[in-house]
DNA sequence: CAGGGGGCTAAGG
DNA sequence: GCCTTAGCCCCCT
């Protein structure tokens, strides 16, 4: 492996570490944030595989759509749903809450 | 190396 | 609002 695959992972790691309680970010944000434009999808796969234990806040990450990517049915959505609603987040966000809410980083 | 598929996204019907 | 398409990055078979 090289360094950058643990460079850049560990920069999307800290990043969404930083996602204050109360609010939330995107995929894409997340990645834009860590310096790492146009990875949403290695920052879904990051959260996808991370330890049942993390302390990394993987409920604060919704879709650009602000909506939760998970079957709407699925024991996942509910819990990051819960999980949302626990702090004083209920999604889908609209418009207004979006400009509330989302994360644009310090 | 080829294919398939993801907690994605922006743009068009 | 929904669905498709195309582009994206990374992983697994």
């Amino acid at each position: 492996m090289t360094g950058n695959e643990i460079e850049s992972r560990q920069g999307i790691l800290a990043t969404l570490a930083r996602i204050p309680l109360g609010q939330v970010s995107t995929y894409g944000h997340v990645a834009k944030l860590a310096g790492q434009p146009g990875k949403a999808r290695y920052v879904a796969y990051i959260l996808k595989n991370l330890p049942s234990d993390t302390e990394i806040p993987w409920h604060r990450v919704i879709n650009s759509q602000g909506k939760i990517s998970f079957p709407h049915a699925s024991e996942k959505y509910q819990e990051q749903f819960d999980r949302l609603i626990e702090e004083g987040i209920v999604v889908p966000l609209s418009k207004r809450a979006q400009e509330e809410f989302l994360w644009l980083g310090n």
